[in-house]
DNA sequence: ATACTGCTTAAAGTGCACTCTAAGTCAATA
DNA sequence: TATTGACTTAGAGTGCACTTTAAGCAGTAT
């Protein structure tokens, strides 16, 4: 029901390095040691990462998490203001896909170009 | 038909500094000047910027992009690789919509929870 | 006993992409 | 003629998110 360093950071594929940078920076709360000191990650610490893995990877910065999972601490009258956080980066994420499908407009146009180029080099070739 | 440094980095929303530093990197072309040393862009090189720009927000880093520009220079020889640096590109792309989809199921379970919960507390309220 | 492995810490270092500073030139306006 | 504003340069500085280092401790293998 728990697991070391090592393994988290196999499990989210993020370095040790990171996942102690992590616990600094209050992303994730004070992790339970081992008698000798080596830190234990609950279940419950790894959902919470989890969580800090997909806030991550939306381009949440640091401190934006930061913000987020301390209302979080503060318990239930936070829900609306959490709420409004996450409706911001649904937004966020909404227009990072459309500008992405632009963008894939933009390169299946570079795309196109290059495969006509190379058709007329093949035609001239096979003339 | 040309333009100064603050109007093109009007036209793309990016720094004059930034401008500097692009051409710094051979990301653009050296710029023709007027007789006072000032930069004017033309029409030629404000599309490469837009370019830039493109490959910029698809994620490339300068010096991917620097490659890239580098091979456009060579000529049609390098056409074959230039196409597969594109197409490389639209698997990124498509791959970012991917991820950008997923983490967007990820908000909306979170949103639906946070919803379900003022929800009862509303009904609490309304009691 | 000793060496090895894997963890610990605080603090320094890295890499990227800008972003700014300082000192200077030039053209236009009061 | 003096000043203002926009430009120039080389080089230094910034902010972010790690990433590594150095020194040290606990537990295991030889």
């Amino acid at each position: 029901m728990t697991c070391s360093i090592k393994e988290a950071s196999e499990r989210f594929n993020i370095s040790p390095y990171t996942l102690r940078y992590y616990e600094k920076e209050g992303l994730l709360p004070p992790i339970c040691r081992t008698d000798s000191g080596a830190r234990l990650y609950s279940e419950v610490d790894l959902e919470w990462l989890h969580l800090i893995c997909c806030m991550r990877a939306t381009g949440m910065s640091i401190s934006y998490i930061k913000n987020y999972v301390d209302l979080c601490r503060l318990g239930k009258d936070t829900v609306p203001e959490r709420r409004q956080i996450i409706l911001n980066q649904k937004k966020i994420l909404e227009n990072e896909i459309k500008k992405y499908k632009d963008l894939l407009k933009v390169v299946n146009k570079k795309l196109a170009h290059y495969n006509e180029i190379t058709r007329n080099e093949n035609m001239i070739m096979n003339l």
